[in-house]
DNA sequence: AAGAGTCTACCTACTAGTAGGTAGACTCAT
DNA sequence: ATGAGTCTACCTACTAGTAGGTAGACTCTT
């Protein structure tokens, strides 16, 4: 049927890989799960992904690229827009509600990773802060938002407090908790109904 | 030398329960790193906890009676000493820096634990979740925080952002973080200098 | 012919948990 | 007071099962 049959396998066990480390953790899935989720051998697995540590890696760097992607996409946005993309994508993560985001699920577990897992998880985390801190940064700059507390303690209480929900709306069944504090938050640290320095 | 040894080796292997769960989580720790840090051997443990459900469970639950304990204490306090007092327990988890709080580490392996781990860890993270929303409430009403967003709302944020502070700090080895984004996250929060209807 | 991809069959290391036993302290009837 | 019975706390030795990982044979496709 599939003209490649290869790179699908493959895109198969990192699709299972991410939704067994987004819910169970890595520590709490094995190679079996994935095999019996994509219908294949747990030998074959090993073919694709030598070493578990090879495969949490790769799915870690897969997300960075993703977010690399995503970053540029929505770069020309105000940051409001960027705001509520920001939102749009923690919501994207979590929509069959059993999923939390990587940080939430891998940050968690930091101890217990291989190195490299290790060292791409820092690389993810510091580029998604970074990332926030100059949109809080540019809100600032632009009086929509307000000037105090500093864009870096912002953009952690806001990804924190975004990530932390997600966790606990799991445990009790809450579906609408992300967006409602997200929308607190935005209210705490808005200073303007808007920004509209839109670019376009 | 002691009356009763017994008691000794039970608490012994929660201590170290503890610390495992916290820094590693339920699905990193065996009970052979148990018994190797009480000096003990293996199937002892299994004669104070039959399963590692029961210890885990055993845990949280202890770690419920111990915050029971601490909100009776704090219970007559200024809403501004309340909230101090919470950064402090926060703080006194991670001494070692390696630890994260019980939210972070367990309500992120939710799906992955026994049944009444669940339940257990449902009930202690209720019971925080009450007290903090009490707490804004009344600081809320004596005009110390502001009336806005709801204090269920104000609680999530604050709990939700100390936990994952914890856990990125963590990651990246900062230990004033914690501190950083408490003092940050009041600053927003907080309406005037000091709540004072301390009942003596 | 060769390589990629998958398979069966296997390995070692470790997991939680069990079986059965021992040393010593407590209880209590004689 | 003393010996039988019982209890706690721990032990060694084991089980069944699962973990991640490997070797080598079998297909296909190119």
């Amino acid at each position: 049927m599939d003209a490649r049959p290869a790179k699908n396998t493959r895109q198969s066990i990192l699709n299972a890989a991410e939704t067994l480390i987004l819910t169970r953790g890595y520590n709490g899935f094995s190679y079996k799960d994935i095999a019996d989720i994509v219908g294949i051998r747990k030998a074959s697995i090993h073919h694709h992904f030598p070493t578990k540590e090879d495969l949490a890696a790769a799915f870690v760097d897969g997300y960075f690229r993703r977010f690399e992607q995503w970053r540029e996409q929505v770069g020309r946005l105000t940051v409001t827009q960027k705001l509520d993309a920001f939102l749009e994508m923690f919501k994207r993560v979590s929509n069959n509600a059993e999923r939390i985001c990587p940080m939430g699920m891998l940050a968690a577990e930091y101890p217990t990773l291989p190195k490299s897992v290790q060292d791409s998880l820092r690389r993810l985390l510091g580029a998604m802060d970074q990332w926030l801190v100059q949109v809080m940064a540019q809100g600032q700059t632009e009086g929509y938002l307000r000037p105090e507390p500093h864009a870096s303690v912002m953009a952690k209480v806001l990804i924190n407090a975004m990530s932390g929900s997600m966790k606990i709306a799991r445990v009790f069944q809450d579906v609408n908790q992300l967006e409602q504090v997200f929308q607190a938050l935005m209210s705490m640290i808005r200073l303007k109904a808007d920004s509209a320095d839109a670019t376009p």
